[in-house]
DNA sequence: GTTAGCACTCTCATGCTGAGAGTGCTAGTT
DNA sequence: AACTAGCACTCTCAGCATGAGAGTGCTAAC
């Protein structure tokens, strides 16, 4: 708004009481006053100095007040101020770790998903999100055709790491049982370990390439694998915790809540944020103007990526208001980013990979 | 709550205002008053002379008023008189059904499940729930197992029904690829068409009858057998469409909702309110009392169960407050079953089953 | 059996008031 | 020059009274 600029003018005190009024309010979710700094703060000013500071940081933009002699509320900016350069994150603790360790461990991928969010909303009160990967960029493991009745045969794709979709092709012909079985087989052995978008680019290349002498068997192998392959292109989402986002009084609006959810309904919107997070390592954080649901409902993003070896899946995070415990939080999720990881590898490889 | 045995003490006149009352209220979620009535209906009565009948419905426990001197509001043993002897069903309009029977052709099973729902939901504009098999109640109609890494296999269970779960298990050994294969064609062979809980029964028998002469091949298959067909035991859940609900002038108060969202939280209580309507053809009505979930909140199931042959699968209906309407509701509900039945039937015979 | 009339009750929106909280500014202190 | 005490000012919020409006119940007349 006014001078973000000067981050570097920001005196060491000034630092100190911003820090201050951040914490107190995401504890206590009420405008922070002058006096209750100078009270519970560790530096001996009297109210009226840090009234001074405090108009000044509303200057600069870092705090504001819904009116007049209410106190004063962090704004976006002193948020990004605070993650960046003055929280101290606290490491998730043991029993927490513990407890994350033994609810992500085995079981099939979409299993995995579900409990990543619930953990997710569960440790930290918030509502918790994980973008399932787009099965067009997964790996194949294996594939099976069924025949369903007719021309109908149902396409099973098993990823790599554990994910299976499915889809009810119909082909131009009845094909009979054996016969796909041997096309299964086949795709299984020779394609195992590419992603199905290379799989089917290859496959429609062949197809060109070598239309003249292509035989029946073939044929249909091309026609039941570019089909069958299409599965899944767009990436799911599992979300967890909504409740306790209702619970928050920055949600004691029906208004609020029904925008809410109507934003949540769209799922393409959730992915779309989620995904502004997969580039690049760590965790990353959203907050109010970075986009349309966030700034309307004054509500922030923590979330990062996960993957197997150097190939990002998905991601995942926690969304709620941007008044967020973002010390406990953000170390939260980059935990459960990587025991997500690590889950899945270990799915994928049958041994845990060593630890560092 | 006082005598509702004289049913039949109910005069043509007092049904035809309590009918009035409960239409009105439908529409307009307000207490609607004698005067209403009086200008509205169709039998020229004063206002003073429909009173009369209004105390006399609210003796019988038909009607109630929030507070002296408001209007007055059906009590769920209304709604259940209204339904079961004053209602005229209307049908559902061609057009939509069309729309249904657009959205609701072909597709795997899971895909048709979030159709389902989503149609209901949006269709009643109420919330639509669509309660999913339980796996081990369903016809199997193909296995796979698929070696992981190391002992872990994924088996994956198609039903008859098109209904894919999937499960990781650990073996005692690790079994080469091809054995896997060979197995899960003998079992899919040899038990195609049985629930997967009769197979699995049958396996244990056999087990203990020739624990003594079974060869390796064999235990393996049955051990393969019991763990993966313990699949899926609970049915699932799908719902859409919760936003709707949150327009509702009886969901106005952030209590109630957080309620709600916390009573749906747990997707177990739902089947179970749901399941209730599972025996017995036709669509059933759960108004207020019948559940724990609905009396609190004033709330009312309308369900129906949709089966493929003479077998029930799931259950699917629509929840919202008990003021909704049941004259178009319950047909849509009916209807919705009947489709997603012969749809599922489809997937299933792959021919159409004949029309009557 | 029906209706008109009227007193009564209850809710709800409105406006007022005083208390409380918090600020901004100024003048005085260190 | 930095800090603080004090004070006037502003804004919210809860409580209260008030009056309009809606709807009922009852009674007496048709």
């Amino acid at each position: 708004m006014t001078d973000l600029k000067d981050h570097g003018k920001l005196g060491s005190r000034d630092r100190e009481i911003l820090k201050d009024v951040i914490l107190t309010y995401i504890l206590s979710a009420d405008p922070v006053s002058s006096r209750s700094v100078a009270k519970h703060g560790k530096l001996g000013l009297s109210a009226a100095s840090i009234r001074n500071v405090m108009a000044d940081l509303e200057d600069w933009g870092y705090l504001m007040q819904p009116h007049t002699s209410a106190g004063r509320v962090p704004t976006a900016a002193a948020y990004h101020l605070f993650i960046g350069s003055m929280m101290e994150a606290r490491a998730v603790p043991a029993k927490e770790r513990r407890y994350i360790q033994e609810n992500l461990k085995g079981g099939a991928a979409d299993e995995l998903m579900g409990s990543a969010s619930h953990l997710l909303s569960e440790l930290s009160s918030q509502m918790g999100i994980v973008v399932t990967p787009a099965m067009g960029e997964t790996v194949l493991k294996a594939v099976d055709f069924i025949p369903v009745s007719g021309r109908k045969v149902l396409c099973i794709v098993v990823s790599s790491t554990g994910f299976i979709d499915n889809k009810v092709i119909e082909t131009e012909e009845e094909i009979p049982r054996e016969e796909l079985t041997r096309i299964s087989n086949h795709l299984t052995e020779s394609f195992g370990g590419h992603t199905l978008r290379e799989i089917r680019e290859r496959l429609v290349r062949q197809m060109v390439e070598e239309r003249a002498q292509m035989d029946r068997v073939l044929a249909r192998t091309i026609e039941l694998a570019r089909s069958g392959f299409s599965v899944g292109e767009t990436p799911g989402v599992v979300v967890d915790g909504t409740s306790m986002l209702l619970s928050k009084p920055e949600l004691s609006d029906v208004q609020r809540v029904r925008r809410m959810f109507e934003a949540f309904a769209d799922k393409a919107r959730l992915v779309k944020i989620l995904s502004q997070c997969i580039q690049g390592g760590g965790v990353r954080v959203l907050i109010g103007e970075d986009s349309e649901l966030t700034s309307e409902l004054d509500f922030s993003v923590v979330a990062t990526a996960y993957a197997v070896g150097d190939r990002p899946l998905g991601t995942l995070g926690i969304l709620g208001p941007s008044r967020m415990d973002y010390e406990k939080i953000i170390p939260l999720v980059n935990f459960l980013g990587e025991t997500l990881s690590r889950a899945l590898a270990e799915a994928f490889s049958g041994e845990p990979p060593e630890r560092r």
